[in-house]
DNA sequence: AGCACGCCGACT
DNA sequence: GTCGGCGTGCTC
């Protein structure tokens, strides 16, 4: 008898075997309903997972077997490509394999006990197999009327529709089944849907940019990742829309995704004014269940020629996939923090290499990671040195010396008298300072106390139009105290600059501006992001305050003033990224300055104009930057010259997590692979208390990324094998983004 | 993860 | 005497 193997979602990284009479291997990416756990009950749960694996026998004795349930035949299987992408984010995350898979579908699929509601999308049309065809219609005894007549109107036409299905009676649709059990007919898609297409007119590439296309399509239907390095308006949008075009109208399928859920809009206008025929899905996290199950189906059955999302959307079934845009690939959304830590845009090169398609990672800033790779060939670099709007020019940055220069309420003279001549000239200006609240701390003249949070190592951060103090970490509030709680001063006061206390000085300098702060508490409330970009756009801002928000992929056209506020902080960082991050962030933000045909203005407030950072960034040299950036990390042994992993603990007390890490650190030297990895001494975690518990973690680097596999797989199955230590909560996070 | 089993403390 | 606390171990 058939035994399906079937991914379920549980935390043992193992398929469980069912018995499935009638399954066969057409059934593999199917969903089922299989009973799971309570032994002797009678009323077992049932519970769905996917068939990962069909066989004859199994290492489980025959006891012990359980029967499936109902096998979706209604649904597309996963395509098998789909499955392998699961297993490999299994073996490279160390992450149980039916969490995997779970983990990419869309919430329907998932649910436990979604067949039997869902309504199917498609329905596969019945035809007679080869052993169907060869039964005669003299075997099925002519007394069996129904089933007389079903197999004679198979043998007829050799399918049967699913519509013509709909009109059998009930009973005749179970005969099919009982046919197929045996054998005799099996269910197929008629030929999957092709992308519709069709295309708007498209401006004249610059030169650099036809280059690029031309590179791009050159590789069609071969494994080639390209790294489109370019700044913001020089153009690479375009190419991406160039590059589809050519694609979509081999009728394959495009997929392209973006950091942010707030940046799909944006993008899905454009390629949408640009394919107005074709169909395009758009799959992020704020989708419902039914609108992400339809994305999904088109996509499946190839009718969605453009699939644009976010991170979740790298799982996506995508039977034509052509070509594979990753926008702002240096982006840290596309690292998924928790659960399957999955690097969407490293999973993205995986599908490419999978499928044998061209992959675009594009960016102003690439991570040092990608940039590597195209120093070193593996990857292959294209270069946009000019804005594509010809009369544009690249902003003026412009570095003020707070050393020498003072500040009123976080705001410089030159920032202020530039945002005057700005504002009087009727043109934007964007306030950048990436800290939400009033101010970051609030703090006891007299004793030194400050407002910590209880349950996290954090200082809470004061609001004070809602005069609360709130945990930007764990998301605690309490009401401004009077006093001091320790020594009972009155005379406790915020301290530094957050975005609503930037706001309120603007208001004072600049009474009768249109002043509007766009930060995560601005935009809490759903669609206020959209209102809020209307009216930037309806020209009702003069002056914008904002954190990244606002840095991200949008373009407002008659922005012409970026003033940043208090970027040092990041310099000051023991994360080895951080360097990096706020170069990007920066460029991003710089970016926004001046399109089209007027020129913009960069400020930026600091105390180390000498830094390398704020040199390159003036120059707006990414390159000269990330070559110093990489001669650093090389001597400093960061990646990407060695690969890291880390693993973490939390417990209640600190001494335990620590001693876990020690007690696995000990499990460690017992691996074959240990003298190929380093394994450094378990230390607190940068952020050691969160939610009210201690995190400590230990850090795993390797020269190369088989060494380091091989390593954690070994080790992770030592650890797993452990007597569980109670209280204690673990992850293993594979090239992690913060040490 | 759930869920059942199991072995110890305060209650009708 | 039992109800239920959560510590332990298994799920095909």
């Amino acid at each position: 008898m058939a035994i399906i193997r079937v991914a379920l979602d549980v935390p043992v990284n193992r398929l469980f075997d069912y018995l499935a009479p009638g399954a066969g291997t057409d059934d593999i990416g199917r969903c089922v309903r299989v009973p799971f756990g309570n032994h002797n009950h009678s009323d077992s749960r049932k519970i769905s997972g996917v068939i990962l694996d069909i066989g004859e026998i199994s290492s489980i004795p025959e006891e012990k077997l359980k029967y499936a349930g109902q096998i979706d035949r209604e649904t597309l299987p996963l395509p098998r490509s789909l499955l392998q992408l699961f297993e490999f984010c299994s073996r490279y995350y160390h992450y149980p394999i039916g969490q995997a898979v779970m983990n990419g579908l869309p919430a329907s699929l998932r649910q436990s006990n979604h067949i039997a509601r869902r309504k199917p999308a498609v329905s596969p049309d019945w035809k007679l197999t080869e052993a169907g065809k060869a039964i005669p219609l003299s075997a099925i005894p002519s007394r069996a009327k129904a089933k007389h007549q079903l197999f004679s109107l198979l043998h007829e036409h050799g399918i049967m529709t699913a519509e013509a299905c709909k009109t059998l009676p009930p009973h005749s649709r179970k005969l099919l089944q009982e046919f197929r059990d045996r054998g005799w007919v099996e269910q197929y898609l008629a030929q999957p849907d092709k992308p519709v297409f069709s295309t708007a007119p498209a401006p004249v590439p610059t030169e650099e940019q036809a280059h690029a296309i031309s590179a791009i399509l050159g590789s069609t239907g071969t494994f080639s990742p390209w790294l489109l390095n370019g700044v913001t308006g020089s153009g690479k949008t375009e190419i991406y829309l160039q590059a589809a075009t050519s694609l979509l109208a081999q009728q394959k399928q495009v997929l392209i995704l973006v950091p942010e859920i707030n940046l799909t809009p944006q993008l899905e206008a454009v390629f949408r004014k640009r394919f107005p025929g074709t169909t395009l899905v758009s799959l992020h996290s704020g989708l419902n269940d039914s609108e992400r199950w339809h994305g999904w189906q088109q996509a499946q059955q190839g009718k969605a020629g453009i699939i644009l999302g976010t991170r979740l959307a790298i799982f996506t079934p995508i039977p034509e996939l052509g070509l594979i845009i990753v926008d702002e690939e240096h982006d840290y959304s596309f690292k998924q923090q928790d659960g399957l830590r999955y690097s969407a845009r490293d999973l993205a090169i995986y599908r490419a290499r999978q499928a044998g398609i061209p992959i675009i990672l594009g960016s102003a800033t690439p991570s040092l990671e990608s940039y590597h790779q195209a120093l070193t060939g593996r990857y292959r670099l294209l270069r946009l040195h000019s804005r594509a709007i010809s009369r544009a020019t690249l902003p003026a940055i412009r570095c003020i010396d707070l050393r020498i220069t003072s500040t009123q309420e976080g705001l410089s003279e030159p920032v202020l008298e530039a945002l005057r001549r700005n504002l009087s000239k009727k043109q934007q200006s964007l306030v950048f300072i990436n800290r939400r609240g009033y101010a970051p701390v609030l703090l006891c003249k007299s004793c030194r106390w400050i407002a910590t949070c209880k349950r996290c190592s954090s200082r809470l951060v004061v609001h004070l139009r809602e005069r609360q103090l709130r945990c930007h970490y764990c998301g605690d509030q309490q009401p401004v105290s009077p006093a001091c709680p320790q020594c009972g001063d009155p005379d406790i006061l915020p301290f530094g600059h957050g975005t609503q206390r930037v706001e309120a000085a603007l208001v004072s300098h600049f009474p009768e501006a249109h002043i509007l702060r766009v930060d995560r508490d601005s935009i809490r409330h759903k669609d206020a992001w959209q209102k809020v970009l209307e009216r930037i756009h309806r020209g009702e801002a003069d002056i914008l305050v904002g954190t990244q928000l606002l840095a991200k992929g949008h373009d407002f056209p008659n922005l012409t003033l970026v003033c940043v506020l208090n970027a040092d902080a990041s310099l000051y960082s023991t994360d080895f990224r951080a360097e990096e991050h706020l170069f990007a962030q920066l460029m991003q933000v710089a970016g926004r300055a001046g399109r089209a045909n007027i020129p913009g203005t960069v400020l930026i407030q600091t105390e180390f104009p000498q830094h390398a950072l704020y040199q390159a960034l003036q120059r707006q040299d990414y390159t000269m930057y990330a070559q110093a950036q990489l001669k650093e990390r090389k001597s400093a042994g960061f990646p990407p010259f060695v690969y890291l992993a880390v693993l973490r603990a939390e417990a209640p007390v600190l001494t335990d997590a620590l001693e876990f890490l020690q007690q696995l650190a000990a499990v460690a030297a017992l691996s074959e692979d240990y003298a190929h990895i380093r394994l450094y001494d378990p230390v607190p975690a940068p952020m050691q208390r969160l939610k009210g518990l201690e995190r400590a973690q230990l850090l795993i680097q390797a020269r190369s990324r088989r060494h380091l596999q091989l390593f954690l797989s070994d080790w992770h199955q030592r650890i797993a094998a452990l007597p569980v230590r109670r209280k204690i909560r673990w992850h293993l996070d594979v090239d992690p983004l913060t040490v």
